[in-house]
DNA sequence: AACAGGGTTTCACCGTACGAAACACTAAGA
DNA sequence: TCTTAGTGTTTCGTACGGTGAAACCCTGTT
């Protein structure tokens, strides 16, 4: 479990660590699978959990008795989208970008050292790519993180420092958010996970700062070299589109 | 604010209502807005905001300094409708039913004395029925909220002890019951809000309990007699399908 | 019967969460 | 310009709320 920051109340913090346990795959939690996986006593779980399934955010299941998710997260998801005029003026963009080009659409936000999938429009085929919304990916690997690092106002410096693993070449590193900055977008090749391809582009705000990136990703096989030409110049040509829309 | 149960964990209780106080339409607030709604001492709140913001619940904007909700919470949502089979199975055919009749559809379930829609498919027509997913309603008005009372296994002093408020007619209330009960659906002309209509239907577990409502809304000039009639049989068809659906 | 593993309850204690107050900053009004 | 109002931030003493430990309860397995 994490260290507790300056000025948070370390109950609070605590209980937020047992929410998000269920930010994975993980359906359902028993009291003790989360004593355990956090380090927690047993009684102390326990009542964090009674604290948060007095407030709806964590329900039993009726059956099973184990501990799921409550509704309380979909009250607030509601607002989520609401107050982040992003995600929902570009949504009918990215759906039709979609449709243009038959690959699953996501969009990125940084948040520290790695990228969030805010958005996401999936392909229609048989064979695609799954975009979890929420989910949190490395920033260092990947089309969309190339992107939101390479235009990103922090220094070089700052960015190998924070966003650079130990184990990676650095002047590698650093060439690749050159070359991205250069180019106007980012391609990945297999490079965050076996047999997926994207390529990115930075969408930016009223004030030039890059706010997110734009993704079409897909299976490696259907991303030839002729294709992938035509996703870079259709996801170039939809961020610019995205950036206008957000001018206004 | 609520009182504190025995067994819970106030510090997080605390924390819990503030994320709530962006339950409804409150894009941001800021710290003072939410030290009065809820009564909490600034410098309290302050701490609390610094412990939800550190696990990433909460955000401030950059330039208006005030709080948003987070990412982590959409971090959480996939994982409410993975873990929740009933809206993700019966999804498509909302959208089969949406297509059929041409007014928005959702999906209700109890909760407490409320009820929350967990899965919405809105209209495609001009005017249509906005429906926010995790929104919270009594369950004493509304078509759904009568289907979920009258199916539920509780007793009819349960049911009126916990659900029908001071001010309404017990003896009408229970009628309303008994009438949606042997009917098998449940009518809503403007009863929970002007210009609104809706025809609601159960859909039920595996052990016959009623584990939601499904639900057709709709402007109420476009629900004449004879589209009542349409909607009627639609909505209580396809509560019969999900209900096999989930039965497998 | 014994044991394991799930969750629930009780209790002593101490350190964490709290409220109060001061502080810092900005904007608006006189 | 000064004052006031309002926002958020920091400091500090204290008491009570959160904690861990242990016992308990229940169910299932050997």
């Amino acid at each position: 479990m994490a260290e507790q920051e300056k000025g948070t109340v370390r109950a609070v913090e605590r209980a937020l660590d047992i929410l998000l346990c269920f930010a994975g795959s993980d359906a359902e939690l028993g009291l003790s699978d989360i004593s355990k996986r956090l380090g927690l006593h047993k009684s102390t779980v326990h009542r964090l959990l009674a604290s948060l399934e007095s407030k709806g955010f964590i329900r039993r299941h009726s059956s099973t008795e184990k501990y799921r998710l409550g509704w309380s997260i979909l009250e607030l998801v509601s607002n989520v989208y609401q107050s982040d005029a992003l995600s929902s003026i570009v949504l009918p963009e990215m759906t039709r970008l979609r449709d243009q080009i038959g690959e699953t659409i996501s969009l990125y936000v940084r948040s520290g050292t790695e990228r969030i999938r805010i958005q996401a429009v999936e392909s229609n085929q048989p064979v695609r790519r799954v975009a979890n919304i929420g989910m949190r990916l490395p920033l260092h690997v990947g089309a969309s993180g190339k992107v939101l690092l390479a235009f990103s106002k922090d220094s070089y410096e700052e960015l190998v420092r924070d966003c650079c693993p130990n184990d990676i070449n650095r002047m590698e590193f650093l060439q690749s958010l050159v070359t991205t900055r250069s180019q106007g977008y980012a391609i990945s090749i297999e490079e965050r996970e076996p047999g997926a391809a994207a390529v990115a582009a930075p969408i930016f705000s009223r004030q030039g700062d890059v706010i997110a990136a734009l993704s079409v990703s897909g299976p490696v096989d259907r991303f030839t070299p002729d294709m992938l030409n035509v996703h870079i110049e259709a996801v170039r040509r939809s961020a610019d589109i995205m950036t206008k829309m957000l001018a206004h």
